[in-house]
DNA sequence: GACCTGCTGCGGTTTG
């Protein structure tokens, strides 16, 4: 069928042309492919439109279909599920498309169905569907965990799965993989000529053709990607402190740049200040309104330790432009495209050019506009990662998001889900498992340990009535306690969480929440900062922190266990590169001729090294013998990397080290000479043996015991308590570390066990990215260099490893001490 | 088990 042709396209074109809405370029070709029937994927920048777009096919479709009726005929029944990572975003999505429904004069509803849906309103879901049902990943499978599901979803036309570069890197996009293949295979068993179409909305990532097939798998046909044509364009500003050899070799706040920021915030009307961890977030907001009362009423803090109510008025407050500025983390990264603003401030290293671009994004928000992004850098060679960055804008060197596999726990869980509404068949649902990208490599072998393990939890656990949770009834693996069923479904998910406190205030109130070990080394009268506010400790009772308000000068900021996002390998390879050019730059580069003091002092003492080099520097101090290497793959990758360096050296002679790492590079410091030369460097940073050497070496045994608590979590073995429940989370780790031990012992082979050990191979490791260094490393030219004092390059790795012993006052002297000594 | 810089995201009932 011709778009442009069909009443659908001419009806929704006039209702655009009449309200004066801007067509996008790529958006008739999203049209034809829903139209068509096919599936897909539609990628823009944010601010694009592709959610509007998608929601529109569908609505074409639909008048196409009922030429005459659209109007008035109701099919009250599932036309298009709407994906979406994001409650938050469910009620504005939900607004625009029933304004658009109504000014069109379709009488369709829309309905919500997350966390937030009160139970009055879901069963008026079940009675009579909406035609448009918005919903996370997490109660999609609720819904499949109802009777009855398979008529609910019967009538399906579209599933738009939004956001789903954010979904395909996670357990939650293995989470949309299992539902996919559920439903698609429902709508093969209903012969009916209708077509039925899955699009995928994604921002732009490197890997987008995979993020296709892997959406798609099940469908068993091939997809289109639909593109945005008109190129985002992105300036980078960098904040270039006044005199680079006075600014910080070392840190990580970068607060020495605050009254350069002052002007920014004061010229826009709106401003986001990104900062990298929510400690310090904190103590940005509290700095600004130190140098700048003047912004009191008009800057806010927003991260995802404080209370939802307050974040919820800060966003409103933003969009209803009453605020200056908003200091956020990555928890104002998503919802782009109905908060814009007009000027965005990142703090310290983005990490990855995908997070930078998206930061950047929320700016200069209509298709054609500049996006504008401020760099503030936190010490002086971070400046180096705006010019690599700049690079990557211009090569659009963006980020993959590789998508999970053979996600045991997740697959569990699933059968669990099915095993509670209508049973399946362990024929035809290993064929629809297989269809997805996750499983589509899991042997037979591996869904019989699947389903043996549902049904008698295992060999381990055999014994164990508690385990046994599956029954097979004619045919169909079931559970039919109702006990059993239920605790299921308050499990359903893959986001496991660390157990955190609420704060209160004594007069009522909820201010956030805090993690157990932080608060637990505070005394009541105490006074520590959260969203903003200095907060006195009262007491601690029922796992509520109760607090009062503190006029208290002195207050602790704390400190909450984050995730520890790696430089990425992208960033890395470009920062590599980007140092061809230190010390020869001219004044257009402006980052790179900003920081040529420091370049000439590195130079001067050691060396800067190029793309195709690996520089290693020797030192000797009163601390003893440290060695410095600087790969720029993560830290994770150092960690690693250092402990497998020290292992290698140590067979070499007996030896012991101590370790510290960032994102550029490690250190090995030991007290005596380490036996490092031309004759064995390539050795010591060989391919060979690496399986082995990282098993001996790393203590990979305590790293699956960690991971195995959220896999256990996951995989329904482990209770993590009713909601409101106290449970410590102490008594998780333990309870989680005992079944790791009896899997050891009487079930090495197990599925989850194996799981645990892989992620920590592929993701606290970085195990591909490891040997790929290696593999580099070997190509490269190796400079071993002996300084004959610290370097611009290990100050900030050697400062890091100071940081225990030192508090944060002393250690800003000592840092200011240390790096007076070197420039005498 | 955490602190050494360290993010975000979700989630209950049922069947007359």
């Amino acid at each position: 069928m011709k778009l442009r042709q069909t009443i659908g396209y001419q009806v929704i074109r006039d209702w655009l042309a009449e309200n004066n809405r801007t067509p996008f370029d790529y958006q008739e070709e999203a049209w034809q492919l829903i139209l068509s029937g096919s599936s897909g994927l539609v990628n823009a920048p944010t601010g694009y439109g592709k959610t509007f777009s998608v929601f529109l096919g569908a609505l074409i479709q639909y008048i196409n279909e009922h030429p005459e009726t659209f109007r008035s005929k109701r099919p009250q029944a599932l036309q298009l599920l709407w994906i979406s990572p994001l409650r938050a975003l469910a009620k504005d999505i939900g607004r625009a498309m029933e304004e658009a429904l109504q000014a069109l004069g379709i009488p369709w509803t829309v309905g919500i169905r997350n966390g937030d849906t009160p139970t009055s309103e879901r069963q008026k879901q079940k009675r009579k569907s909406p035609e448009i049902l918005i919903i996370t990943p997490e109660s999609l499978h609720l819904v499949l965990a109802q009777k009855g599901y398979p008529d609910f979803l019967k009538s399906l036309r579209l599933i738009a799965v939004d956001e789903w570069h954010e979904l395909i890197g996670s357990k939650r996009g293995v989470l949309v993989e299992l539902a996919m293949c559920r439903i698609a295979a429902l709508r093969k068993e209903q012969e009916t000529e209708l077509s039925f179409s899955i699009v995928g909305i994604s921002a732009t990532i490197g890997n987008l053709e995979q993020a296709m097939e892997v959406l798609l798998s099940p469908l068993e046909q091939p997809g289109t990607i639909v593109r945005a044509r008109l190129p985002k364009q992105t300036e980078l500003i960098s904040i270039l402190p006044d005199e680079i050899e006075k600014y910080p070799w070392a840190g990580h706040l970068g607060l020495k740049l605050v009254e350069k920021i002052i002007p920014i915030i004061e010229a826009s009307t709106t401003t986001l200040l990104f900062i990298n961890t929510r400690g310090m977030s904190e103590r940005w907001y509290q700095t600004i309104l130190d140098v700048a009362p003047q912004l009191a009423g008009a800057i806010a803090l927003h991260h995802g330790s404080i209370e939802q109510d307050l974040r919820l008025w800060v966003e409103d407050a933003l969009h209803a432009g009453t605020l200056k500025c908003v200091v956020c983390t990555a928890s104002l990264d998503l919802g782009v495209d109905f908060r814009p603003v007009e000027t965005v401030i990142q703090v310290g290293s983005p990490k990855g050019v995908a997070r930078f671009l998206q930061r950047a994004g929320r700016s200069g928000h209509q298709p054609g506009a500049v996006s504008r992004i401020y760099f503030l850098p936190t010490h002086s060679l971070e400046l180096v990662e705006a010019a690599a960055l700049k690079a990557a804008m211009d090569k659009e060197m963006i980020e993959s998001r590789e998508p999970f596999l053979l996600c045991y726990d997740v697959l569990i869980q699933y059968l669990s889900t099915l095993a509670i509404s209508e049973g399946f068949n362990a024929e035809q649902a290993f064929r629809e498992v297989r269809s997805t990208f996750c499983f589509r490599e899991m042997t037979k072998a591996e869904w019989q340990q699947v389903l043996q393990f549902l049904v008698h939890g295992g060999q381990a656990l055999q014994q164990y009535d508690e385990y046994k949770k599956v029954e097979l009834i004619d045919g169909l693996y079931r559970i039919t306690s109702r006990r059993v069923a239920m605790r299921h479904r308050m499990h359903i998910g893959t986001i496991v969480s660390d157990a955190m406190l609420k704060v209160k205030f004594v007069s009522g109130g909820y201010v956030g929440v805090i993690e157990e070990w932080f608060i637990s080394r505070l005394e009541p009268g105490e006074v520590f900062t959260l969203a903003g506010r200095n907060l006195e400790l009262v007491m601690i009772k029922d796992m509520t922190v109760l607090v009062r308000k503190s006029s208290s000068k002195k207050s602790i900021v704390p400190s909450w266990m984050g995730g520890r996002m790696p430089l990425s390998a992208n960033l890395g390879q470009l920062l590599r590169h980007t140092l061809n050019e230190a010390g020869k730059a001219g004044p257009e580069n402006i980052e790179l001729y900003a920081l040529a003091p420091l370049f000439e002092l590195q130079n001067q003492l050691s060396q800067v090294p190029e793309e195709n080099e690996l520089l290693i520097e020797q030192i000797e101090t009163k601390d003893g013998f440290h060695l410095y290497v600087y790969p720029f793959e993560g830290r994770l990758v150092h960690e690693a990397m250092a402990a497998i360096l020290a292992y290698r050296i140590s067979k070499i002679q007996p030896i012991s080290f101590s370790f510290a790492m960032n994102d550029y590079g490690f250190e090995l410091l030991s007290d005596q000479p380490i036996p490092v030369d031309d004759t064995n460097v390539y050795e010591l940073f060989s391919t060979d043996n690496l399986f082995a050497d990282i098993q001996r070496s790393v203590n990979s045994t305590e790293m699956a015991k960690r991971k195995f608590r959220d896999i256990a979590v996951i995989g329904g073995l482990l209770f993590q308590g009713y909601p409101g429940e106290h449970k410590k989370a102490r008594h998780l780790q333990a309870s989680a570390s005992l079944l790791f031990k009896v899997f050891q012992e009487y079930e090495p082979d197990n599925l989850l066990m194996r799981q645990a050990y892989q992620e920590v191979f592929d993701q606290q490791m970085e195990e591909t990215r490891l040997r790929n260094m290696l593999e580099r490393i070997q190509q490269s030219r190796i400079i071993l260099r002996f300084p004959e004092k610290l370097t611009p390059f290990c100050f900030p790795i050697k400062v890091d490893s100071k940081r225990e012993q030192l508090s944060s006052e002393s250690l800003e002297d000592r840092v200011r001490k240390m790096q007076l000594q070197l420039l005498k």
